[in-house]
DNA sequence: TTTCCACTAAATGTATACAATTATGAAGAA
DNA sequence: TTCTTCATAATTGTATACATTTAGTGGAAA
């Protein structure tokens, strides 16, 4: 029995760490982060070959990781055509804006109520929070927007609605994206962490009407100060 | 130039045809017809060396397959340990007509504004609505279903956020999931056309406050006349 | 010149083969 | 018995090889 609860002891961080992610996966998240990042370009088409061989990977996973993608509309490809990346341009962040507020609003309404059932739960974007200030004071943007993301994913988890959470990891694909675009500066950094602090305060307190108003100013921030995209 | 033009009255059509789907598509939308059909059965394990066979196609285009439904969450995989269907009860139920209603709102809501300013654009309703009434009469109902989510693709279309247009492909694949499982008869049938042409005429009108009652209605019909699916 | 055709090269789609991981079950120890 | 341990089978993950389709090029005929 000694012997059990050590191994429990050991195992129970690895039970909450998430397994290894198949290649697949891993090459879906290294095509996002390099759209986000300027290395690969809105409309550029993509060669199964090449981009295999640059990620150190066959073709099998890579093109499965093309299947998952297109799903979310991050690229789009014709049968024996090829592959492209889609275009992130002024119209395209309306679109995705305008599908964020609706499904958040949903989102953060289910969360609140249960946020009122059990307001412990309220240390998970507490926590969140913490790391995003830290390092929006380091000015590490990149991670800034992981942690912006994880703070919505948290409340469509949060919400319970699985239906939510899935169309979610869809639009954080996007918004990741378009983040990357972004600039920022000094200023940036002290407003991150206040406004979602006041998103999280309207959750505990169950305020829906000010939710409603909060949530679509703090999605429309990304309307502004992004990178001219010319044509794209 | 007779003959271009010949060639260009012969190749119409066909521009216009979708390409031969490849074997991951196809396999996609095998299974997602077999869930709603009952032969593949919520909560199932799918073995991929069987599944294949079934589809008379190997493991690669069926894994592909595997990986879109995953993202638009009909099926949950966890690395190394396979892939199972999701569950479909009530509450997945509910999850579904709130998300729903929450992107279609949105969507009609654009759609509308376009068909303000282009009412000719009606005629592609309007053309989904006679298929739909012609397969009610004959109570084919997978037909049925399939126009019923191509009326709501078609405005997702129209309102020409591409984000929502995405999105609602994920949600189709649900609600026709779901719709496999509703118990119709001729009173149904009597019922489908009037109250798309309903939508279709609010459209028309551009009444958005009558257009989300309407919309709210018609979604929460899925909500009763269902099958009972004990605790899945 | 322009158009058509055939041919080649390149890229995508699919199948098979191999590697790595996990589940299963029997044998042995506490 | 009950729990380990280890070998084996089954399944998933990945790489390689082959098939099919498309894009591009060059030449021949109108």
């Amino acid at each position: 029995m000694a012997k059990n609860t050590q191994i429990a002891a050991v195992t129970a961080p690895v039970l909450s760490m998430a397994r290894a992610q198949s290649l697949a996966e891993q090459a879906a998240n290294a095509i996002v982060t390099g759209i986000s990042a300027g290395a690969l370009m809105p409309g550029q088409r993509i060669i199964e070959t090449e981009l295999a061989s640059l990620l150190k990977m066959s073709r099998v996973p890579l093109r499965e990781a093309l299947k998952i993608l297109e799903a979310q509309g991050i690229v789009e490809s014709v049968p024996h055509r090829g592959t492209r990346i889609a275009m992130f341009g002024d119209v395209r962040v309306d679109h995705i804006c305008a599908a964020r507020i609706a499904l958040e609003r949903l989102a953060f309404v289910e969360a609140a109520l249960v946020y009122q059932s059990d307001a412990s739960l309220l240390t998970g974007l507490d926590q969140i929070i913490l790391t995003m200030e830290r390092a929006a004071e380091r000015l590490e943007w990149i991670e800034v927007s992981k942690a912006d993301l994880s703070f919505h994913r948290e409340i469509c988890r949060i919400s319970g609605n699985d239906i939510v959470a899935t169309l979610w990891e869809t639009l954080a694909r996007h918004v990741f994206i378009v983040f990357g675009h972004e600039i920022r500066d000094e200023r940036d950094a002290k407003v991150m962490g206040p406004q979602h602090r006041r998103l999280r305060d309207l959750l505990a307190k169950g305020d829906v009407a000010k939710l409603h108003v909060e949530i679509e100013e703090h999605i429309m921030r990304l309307r502004r100060q992004r990178q001219v995209t010319p044509h794209v």
